[in-house]
DNA sequence: TTTAGTTACGAAAACGTTTTCGTGTTAAAA
DNA sequence: TTTTAACACGAAAACGTTTTCGTAACTAAA
């Protein structure tokens, strides 16, 4: 098989000039139709494809997307991915995909590699330790410039820019009503540090439903785990109680399969001594013994809803609409664990 | 905050011409001091940063790898991602991801797209569509153009190339070994069709087990899982026998965790009555009760090897060695279930 | 026969870089 | 004073395309 083949060599080849051959192959009429279908079968013969950079640096267009996101072995966000992937696809984008391993540096230096020409649109997951920092200069220079681009999930805070994010109050919310509604007293929270946005949210939807059913707080029963140290020995304070709690909300499906075996393990039936329901209906849930009630967080449906927008702004570039945030709206899935 | 600058935007505003900015960038001798430290300033300012697709069109390096892969919300596709991600950032390389959806059709698509000047290399794991038809014209094109090329996990069988795949035959026969040094006498395998390579190569494991320990095989209890039909009716099979096995070895994790659950509402203890094994390491066999006894597959390793070899071949283009195959070995996580 | 209008193609610029090769100026050596 | 060398910079080509504009040749109308 020859090497690559390009323009200027079917040119030469052919004895036309390269904008001849490059009209030919659009089927221009302004180029007769011997000459160019001697230069369409010489293409086709010799697999002929355009080199994709040329163009792009061309067109001012990459026709790809620009993902950076903390974490690919995931679960959430390869359906978030996929959901991408969908649109993107339909519309003839393509993906780079950058991860930043929640590191604040990795985040910037990605953020810089992809938006010098390499994409045209970038969706974003914001790094757990650029939220730490709160230092959002690697996205505000984008944003001024008029750069699109569209944050999901982990979104920085107080940026007037386009989100899309879960709706993680109300699925607080709406698990603990879950929960009560199984006639649930006394719950307890396993959930994240403050800094972790969506595990504050969801905490604020429990409290929220406590107090509007009336039900106690229990401090105790409040655990905010830290992943530097050991779950186990974490949650553990939970069952060190006198009195143990009829109900557990797990802010993610981790902590919910490890309190469930850690009770099955002190002899606690479930849902019959404690009911557990957690947030995020990923693989895990599903394989639990009794399997777990959870939050359906619809990834895939979010990704979907990021590239629109993406897409949408890609489009209309220069006429800024104000940015908007697009909320994705959870559901109870209901299983054998309460 | 200005528009992108780039270097004749530079070059014009300072009144010098663009090779000069270039060079002064790179801190070349060739420049006198004064005149680099002022353009570098500018620079500076304005946080001018090359254009990459310039840049990648200049010097025929695109400094990106391609990924093919059949579908990303996997588990240990994920890691496999995971570990590329990790030895190409090593070397400044960045990553195309494109997903096939096992369809024949995209995947060539996907070759074509990221083969136009777009990538550096390709790391493919094929797929099924494409395993089925056994049609590798669009990878044999690339081979023979001498194209970086590396396949992974589901690799062509026929082509001389560079593959790096699990040693799904030894994970095969340890895992049937592990049931048997366990004490089951009647084995049951859940698996594959026939042209899913990994299946039929993990199911000849068990029947070289089987054979080499002097036991007896049961066709009734080998289960060539469809999934075009529901998983759960065909597993039934096995329990509607009048004897059961006593062991089972599923080639996934999830016909594993499935059976396991079916096991359980049968009344059926495990690991007394029957005991599981299952294939791949992931979240799932980890949160099933009792956890799962599984063989580990090490995607990250598998991932990191391939990109190694890679690499190499894109550093050392011309000069073609013969194709290797890369063997990654298996290991049995021994957990609950056996 | 002149003019106008097609037809069929090529030259050149542009996208943003890098790099080779000149070249004009100045300073040092002969 | 002339020659040589070093210095500091610019022009231009190249990477592979597309597109605008120009124009030679031919055809048809006046």
């Amino acid at each position: 098989m020859p090497k690559k083949i390009n323009i200027k060599t079917i040119a030469s080849e052919l004895g036309v000039s390269p904008s001849t051959v490059s009209k030919a192959l659009k089927d221009s009429h302004e180029i007769s139709v011997e000459t160019r279908e001697r230069i369409q079968a010489y293409a086709k013969f010799y697999n002929y494809k355009p080199n994709s950079l040329a163009l792009s640096l061309r067109n001012q267009k990459a026709m790809v997307l620009g993902i950076i996101i903390p974490d690919i072995v995931h679960h959430f966000f390869s359906r978030v991915i996929s959901g991408i992937e969908e649109i993107a696809n339909h519309k003839d984008y393509n993906l780079m995909i950058c991860i930043s391993k929640d590191s604040y540096k990795k985040e910037v230096q990605n953020v810089e590699m992809l938006t010098n020409g390499r994409v045209d649109g970038l969706l974003v997951s914001v790094a757990i330790e650029t939220l730490e920092k709160e230092n959002f200069e690697h996205f505000n220079q984008l944003i001024e410039q008029g750069f699109p681009i569209v944050f999901f999930d982990r979104v920085p805070p107080d940026l007037e820019v386009d989100k899309v994010i879960i709706d993680d109050v109300a699925g607080g919310y709406n698990a603990t009503k879950h929960l009560i509604e199984k006639g649930c007293k006394k719950l307890a929270i396993l959930t994240t540090p403050t800094h972790v946005t969506v595990g504050v949210k969801r905490e604020r939807g429990f409290l929220k439903a406590l107090k509007e059913f009336g039900l106690k707080e229990y401090p105790e029963f409040r655990i905010k785990i830290d992943e530097k140290h050991a779950v186990e020995s974490q949650i553990k304070e939970i069952f060190a109680q006198k009195e143990i709690p009829d109900g557990i909300f797990a802010v993610n499906e981790t902590y919910a399969a490890i309190v469930m075996k850690m009770a099955q393990k002190k002899g606690l039936k479930i849902p019959k001594d404690i009911a557990i329901i957690g947030f995020t209906d990923g693989l895990i849930s599903r394989s639990t013994s009794p399997s777990l009630t959870t939050i359906a967080q619809h990834g895939q449906t979010m990704g979907a809803e990021a590239t629109d927008i993406l897409l949408d702004l890609i489009f209309q570039k220069g006429k800024k609409d104000i940015p908007r945030t697009t909320v994705i709206s959870t559901n109870v899935v209901v299983r054998d664990s309460t």
